[in-house]
Order: structure tokens, then sequence, then C-alpha cells
DNA sequence: ACCTGAACACCGTTCAAGT
DNA sequence: ACCTGAACACCGTTCAAGT
């Protein structure tokens, strides 16, 4: 039964959410080139300089895109990694104890995850890594750090396994990083279809895992 | 001794090239977003409707950068590669008839240079691989089709000293394509430095290699 | 075939003023 | 603290006209 709170400032506190949501539609379905400050305030029912409220410029807006890209990625992986260690309970039994899944799908589970990532939100996953003039912000920064995080986490994890060395996570979590952030690369550009990208993932956590356990 | 052709139109049949290589200066220089055609046409001296002869719109020349970083490109990891193989005769003899260098160091040249083309063209890089909202233009997907061969021919090099097996060439091809892709997106971004990329190369081309050669 | 120059719509950014 | 609205400089794109 709350009326409206008052009339004029329609957006009152979250103009800047407002904002940065209808950013986020108009990158996945336009692009960044369709990106404008003043169409989002157009869209929002405010004046062009209201946006300047809580965004110091465009490049502040981009930032801020790709802040919320990487935390919302992290949390993605980590669910799916999750989901896949608890299904391995719920398996044919054979593959043990029934206390986890294998290493391998939690992995694939977690690669997979990041790949549909860049699949869905192809503009925002390369706004989040796209090569600036000056280097990232240091909000992006951080921000990207918790998605390392979230993928050495998961790397710790399967060490416990046995599947590699503990000594090595830190290594092999840059390296599959880079790996997947690199096939989701091909899959935002264009270069290979959804299909080729789920057996490229298959390919490249086996190879990952039989070249990581080779040393023993 | 020969004169001015002409005097005004001071390009005449090259401001196309000219116009390309002042791009890609300021790309280099001040990234994207700093590129503006208007600025290209005052550097060259033409008024600014003078590109247009050229490309059609500021996509088209974006799409014309891309398509010259693609050949560019798949030269560099061409010649490295071929720069490594000749390398092996010139060796300490330890490692065998000295025909050509071993396929690891091959291979490690060749991705490295990526990563280098990836640090020292960042902006280049990251419009190469950058999400279009409608897709890669056929002239950027075949260009990125001659990348693709090139590190498809290395590899297929490699096979031939037997470090994994021929009819797996395709496919690791794509993984390997993906790794150093990803690897030269953390450089482009700013997330990893040079010296950490140049290790993870290292530890990419082992793990790959050790993985590749798994299934035996 | 290639380039000029006017015209138009749109944009980012700044800033004094309002509430 | 947040928003308005005028102002300014710059841009991409179009197009009739020149050579």
């Amino acid at each position: 039964m709350v009326p409206m709170p008052d009339d004029r400032p329609f957006h009152h506190g979250n103009l800047r959410a407002v904002l940065l949501d209808q950013a986020e539609t108009v990158l996945r379905e336009r692009g960044i080139d369709a990106l404008s400050l003043r169409e989002l305030a157009r869209a929002a029912g405010v004046s062009h300089g209201a946006p300047r409220s809580h965004f110091i410029d465009r490049a502040a807006l981009l930032d801020a895109l790709a802040e919320r890209g990487f935390v919302r990625l992290a949390d993605e992986i980590r669910g799916a990694a999750a989901r896949a260690s608890g299904d391995g309970a719920a398996g044919d039994g054979a593959s043990g104890d029934g206390v986890s899944g294998d290493g391998a799908a939690v992995l694939r589970a977690a690669a997979s995850a990041y790949v549909r990532f860049a699949a869905h939100e192809s503009a925002l996953l390369d706004l989040m890594f796209s090569a600036k003039a000056d280097g990232p912000s240091e909000a992006v920064a951080g921000a990207a750090e918790r998605l390392f995080a979230a993928m050495a986490d998961i790397m710790a994890a399967g060490a416990e396994t046995g599947a590699y060395d503990t000594r090595d996570v830190g290594r092999l979590t840059l390296l599959l990083s880079a790996t997947v952030q690199g096939i989701s690369a091909l899959v935002t550009s264009g270069r290979i279809t959804t299909d080729q990208s789920e057996a490229l993932v298959d390919d490249a956590i086996t190879v990952f895992l039989a070249g990581a356990s080779a040393g023993r």
C-alpha cells in the first residue's frame, strides 16, 4: 500500500543500480559500441547529466560493469564446481566411497560454466579482459583477483584428490585460467561454435590433467 | 629527381595504406578509444570525408586493422618456429643428429612470439579477438583462419617428431591456440607481467606436451 | 576514381543552478 | 547528496559537388 515515496526524482539512491542493470542488457543485446550514457539516462527517465553523480565518466561505468562481471563469473564457477562435487555422491557408486565427485568432473564443470558465461555475455567478458591504455583500475584488478581466487580454490580442492602436486597449484591455476579464458575468447570472437567449445573444454581438461600429473 | 607528381591530392591511391599505418600507431600508443576517423584524416592532411572512399565506416577500418594483424601475427609465429627449428642444428650437438631443433623448442618459440605480439600490440590483439554484435566479417574470419593454419602447420611438424599422434593434431592445435590466446589475454588486460607470461608459456608447453603424449 | 566541404544527428563532459 | 538543463567540443555519417 505504500504509495510512490515522492514524485519527481523517480530514482533515489538506486539510479546507479538501474543504470548498471540497463547497461548490462544493452551490452548483451547490442554490444559495447551501442552503450551510451545519454541513452541510459533517457531509458532511466533522468536528464543526461544525472549519471555523472554516480560515474565520473563513461570509462568509470565500464569499469563498474567489469567489476560486477568478475564477481558474477567467480560465483558461477564456484557454484558449478560445488554442484559437480556434490553430484559424485549421487553417482552410480562405481567411483568409490561416495564422498565427492572426482577431480576431473569438478574442473570440467567449472571450465564449462566459464565458457558458458562467455557465450551468453560475450561483450561483457570482452570488456572484463579489454586492453586499457593505462592498465586496469584498482577496483577492476581487485575483482579480477576474486575470479582467480575462485579458480585457485577449485584447483586446491583437486590437489587433495592427488591429481597433481600441491606445490604446483599456483602455476597450474594460472595455466588453467589462461586456457579457459582462451577458449572463451575463441567463443566471444566467433571463431568457434558453442558445440566446438564444449569439445574443446573436454580436451583441455583431459590434456591438462594428464600433463599436470605426468611429473607425478 | 622525380618531382612531386602533382600538388594537391597528396595521397593518390595510397591514402588507404597511410590511414591504416597511422591507425596502427594510434592503437599502439593511445588505445582504441582514441582512434577517430577525423583525426586520422587530419593527420594525413585530407578532409574528414576522404577516408570514406576507402572505408565505408569506422567498423570497416577496424576490420582492416584486424585483418592485417592476423596476417602479421601468423607470419611472426611462422618465423619464430622456423628459426627455432633451424637453431637445433647449431646447438651443442648433444641433442642428436643435428637435423633440426626439438619439437618442444619449436612450440615454445611460436607461443613465445605470439605472447610477445600481445605485449607489444595489446590493443590490436584485443581488436582481433573482439566480440562483435553480428560476429566477425568474412574478411576477418578468413584472416583468422590464416593464423590458425600457421598454428596447425607448426603443430603438424611437431607430430612428425612423434611427440603426439597425428590423428590428434586438429584438436591439439585448437587447444594450443586457445591456451596461447588465453595467456595473451592475461597480458593485454594487465593481469600478469611479461615476466610471468614467459614462465607461463614454459609451463603451458610442458604440460601440453606431457598431456598430449600421455595417451601415447 | 578519389577528394572536398557543408550539413545533421548524436555523443561525452563540464558546470552553474536548483531541491 | 542528487538531479536539471544549457553549453561546448568532438565525432560518425551522408551527400552534392568538384577534379
